[in-house]
DNA sequence: GAGCACTGC
């Protein structure tokens, strides 16, 4: 290339020499930084030293010449980093200053998490002493800061796979980095997949897979895999970029434990006692493990004596920034921070200075029935990478122990990895992202990791009775294309097109919007009875759905107001979030050419809504039985209803309802239906009419359906 | 009496 590119020598055996641009030292460093923290929990331990000394000590810049060696003769480079290696921040800013940038070329780098991709180019900023969003910049959903001037650009996995959809060659980028690849999240896979089908064009296009573990192999030999040029300019390169931890003691029970609380209870105390000083983290599954067992640790410091007290912060995802930022506060002298958590500390956030970890081995993950494609939460062992992954975070400050609560031979009988997520969730969004993308087969696609076949056919049969996709399994025209164009699910985005239709998309704008939040009241503990009185005032007898149209109106009509969301315990920061989701997707359905309805004060005003929710979700339908529960028209499963459910609030149960959300054994967001609108909404996915002849049909039709995917075209 | 891992467009 003949861009005046620096050309790199292959390094020698000392790869020790740094030859990075020396900069000014700064008094302010970190000062950027601060900011970010405020909003963000993040946590630099090198805060106090100079911008340039922070760069060096980074361990990965002792291979900044192999790094750009590897890059200028292989299409694809690996690198396996270990977290804090400065990878992230510093491989950039190498191949700026190696010339990548020439003609304003961009290098791309992608972030499963918004957090990360804001918080890396803030921080690159200062490093380069420049404004973020002149040369460094970010994107991420609902806005960012770039220029015509940004030549490194952070942004989330999602962005680049929507800017794929516009621009399928990015030709605006020069080297694109997949940051965190051993996370194996779908975008990242798709990602790494996609350019890896790119490259095949673009041969000037370079690809870094930056992973922390030693997946690495993996992803070499897929970036290989059918490479017909004996020039193996492809071949990629694995360089092992050493992190700074220390080696991790593991310790098992002997014995199974039937209550891992209460084992992880006793742990603690017995390292409380019995083990020098350090922080403890505690891995448990989810919010109520994690709230009940702090109540308990509390009342058990409280009895202890002659002992120092234990100092206990809960960490989990629902919990607000200021409340998870009490986790990163040092710990008081002669105290010991025991910090309770979910797997929200296995990735999303560094707890500082932890000696000790106590596993539960069990995470709670979103997992799709293959059968038919409904996705819910269950409780599942861990990985060995997860649990090496916990453990890990006992070794970052010094040598540290870890105690499982289980046996060892438990954890020989692990998976050794965590299924990738391409293999265990609803494949319908992911086939709808890839027809987008001009992937023409779907099913002959090269994956990092094929997803069942049966998973892919019941995604097809979805997209299919949604209308999405035609009997040739390609997109249509027009609503297939405009689905792909939503950045919403399928099943949503179908619900969301069909509003005009029904006369009510203002209302069905407002409830999807407000279904992408997690929770929208905000109850405390303390006030419960209260909170539960003002929730019920919300409360609409058709159900949730209408409920959550009745919170979004109130939240407006009180002027947005935080005082107001605190008095009737509603959630402020989700309702801000769902204003702004609601705006995002209006904007959307402008561009679509749909006009914004109202059915407010229209007869049968909520049966239009809920006959329109009925048209994305009619894969959702269940009867209410005799046991209490409702049933699935095939009869496959059986939920209970959630009991913070609307429907809780009725005398009666609905006989016939829709929902859209499922937990591990009991629905949410439930709305009465009326059967008879079933066949108006999908007359071909369920069979209608007695039973032996339904049993008839159905069997011959799917069988064939299944056994013709291999050949979609 | 009992309940919702974590992200993302």
């Amino acid at each position: 290339m003949s861009d005046g590119r620096i050309v790199f020598k292959k390094p020698s055996e000392d790869i020790d020499t740094v030859t990075s641009a020396v900069l000014e030292e700064r008094e302010d460093a970190g000062a950027v930084d601060d900011a970010a923290i405020s909003q963000n929990v993040v946590h630099n331990p090198y805060l106090t030293m100079s911008i340039q000394k922070q760069r060096n000590m980074l361990p990965i810049s002792k291979h900044k010449n192999q790094v750009l060696y590897a890059l200028q003769k292989y299409r694809t480079v690996v690198i396996v980093g270990e977290t804090g290696c400065g990878k992230s921040t510093q491989v950039p800013q190498f191949l700026m200053e190696a010339g990548w940038c020439a003609d304003k070329r961009v290098i791309g780098i992608t972030q499963p998490r918004r957090v990360a991709a804001v918080t890396l180019a803030t921080r690159v900023a200062d490093e380069q002493l420049c404004r973020l969003g002149s040369k460094v910049g970010f994107v991420v959903r609902f806005g960012g800061v770039t220029s015509d001037d940004t030549v490194i650009q952070y942004m989330t996995d999602g962005i680049l796979l929507r800017e794929m959809s516009a621009d399928p060659l990015l030709l605006k980028y020069s080297v694109i980095m997949v940051d965190e690849a051993h996370e194996r999240s779908v975008n990242t896979d798709l990602l790494l997949a996609l350019l890896r089908r790119l490259q095949k064009v673009r041969y000037d296009l370079r690809v870094i897979v930056s992973s922390a573990t030693l997946d690495a192999a993996y992803f070499r030999q897929f970036f290989e895999l059918n490479e017909t040029s004996d020039e193996s300019k492809n071949t990629a390169v694995i360089l092992s970029v050493e992190g700074s931890t220390y080696p991790v003691e593991i310790f098992y029970v002997e014995q199974p434990v039937p209550d891992y609380i209460k084992a992880a209870m006793t742990t603690v105390l017995r390292i409380h006692t019995k083990e020098s000083s350090g922080d403890i983290l505690v891995f448990l599954t989810g919010m109520d493990e994690v709230e009940a067992f702090c109540k308990e640790l509390i009342e058990y410091s409280k009895k202890l004596q002659n002992v120092d007290r234990l100092w206990v912060v809960p960490m989990y995802s629902g919990l607000t920034q200021r409340e998870q930022l009490r986790a990163f506060d040092s710990t008081p002298f002669g105290q010991r921070k025991v910090v309770v958590a979910t797997n929200i500390a296995e990735t999303s956030v560094t707890i500082p200075g932890i000696a000790y970890v106590v596993d539960c081995g069990f995470v709670k993950m979103r997992i799709a029935d293959p059968a038919n494609g409904i996705e819910s939460l269950m409780l599942v062992p861990v990985s060995q990478a997860a649990a090496d992954q916990r453990a890990g975070r006992a070794g970052r400050l010094r040598a540290g122990k870890c105690f499982r609560m289980y046996p060892e031979a438990e954890y020989k009988k692990l998976l050794t990895a965590t299924v990738p997520e391409i293999q265990r969730c609803h494949l319908a969004p992911v086939i709808l992202q890839l027809k987008t993308l001009g992937v023409a087969n779907v099913v002959k696609f090269h994956y990092l990791a094929r997803p069942r076949v049966k998973a892919l056919a019941t995604g097809f049969d979805l997209l299919h009775a949604l209308g999405a996709v035609d009997n040739e399994g390609a997109l249509t025209n027009p609503l297939g294309l405009k689905m792909c164009t939503l950045p919403l699910p399928p099943m949503h985005a179908k619900v969301l097109l069909s509003s005009e239709q029904f006369g009510c998309s203002e209302e069905i704008l407002t409830i999807l919007a407000m279904m992408q939040i997690q929770e929208p009241f905000d109850i405390p503990k303390n006030a419960r009875h209260n909170a539960e009185l003002t929730k019920r005032e919300f409360s609409v007898a058709e159900g949730d759905h209408l409920t959550l149209l009745n919170v979004y109106h109130s939240f407006i009509k009180n002027n947005k107001s935080q005082k107001w969301c605190n008095q009737v315990h509603v959630n402020f920061k989700g309702l801000c979030r769902a204003e702004n989701i609601r705006q995002q997707l209006k904007a959307y359905l402008k561009k679509n050419g749909m006009k914004m309805v109202s059915c407010k004060g229209l007869i049968g005003e909520t049966e239009r809504v809920r006959r329109c929710l009925l048209c994305g979700f009619f894969t959702n339908v269940a009867r209410y039985g005799h046991d209490g529960r409702f049933h699935t028209i095939y009869e496959t499963t059986s939920y209970a209803v959630y009991k913070g459910s609307a429907m809780m609030y009725r005398d009666k149960m609905p006989k016939w309802v829709v929902f859209t959300d499922v937990l591990q054994n009991s629905i949410r967001d439930i709305s009465e239906i009326d059967p008879d609108w079933i066949q108006e909404v999908a007359p071909n996915f369920y069979d209608f009419g007695t039973n032996r002849e339904v049993a008839a049909a159905r069997g011959a039709d799917r069988t064939r359906e299944y056994e013709s995917l291999a050949d979609l075209n």
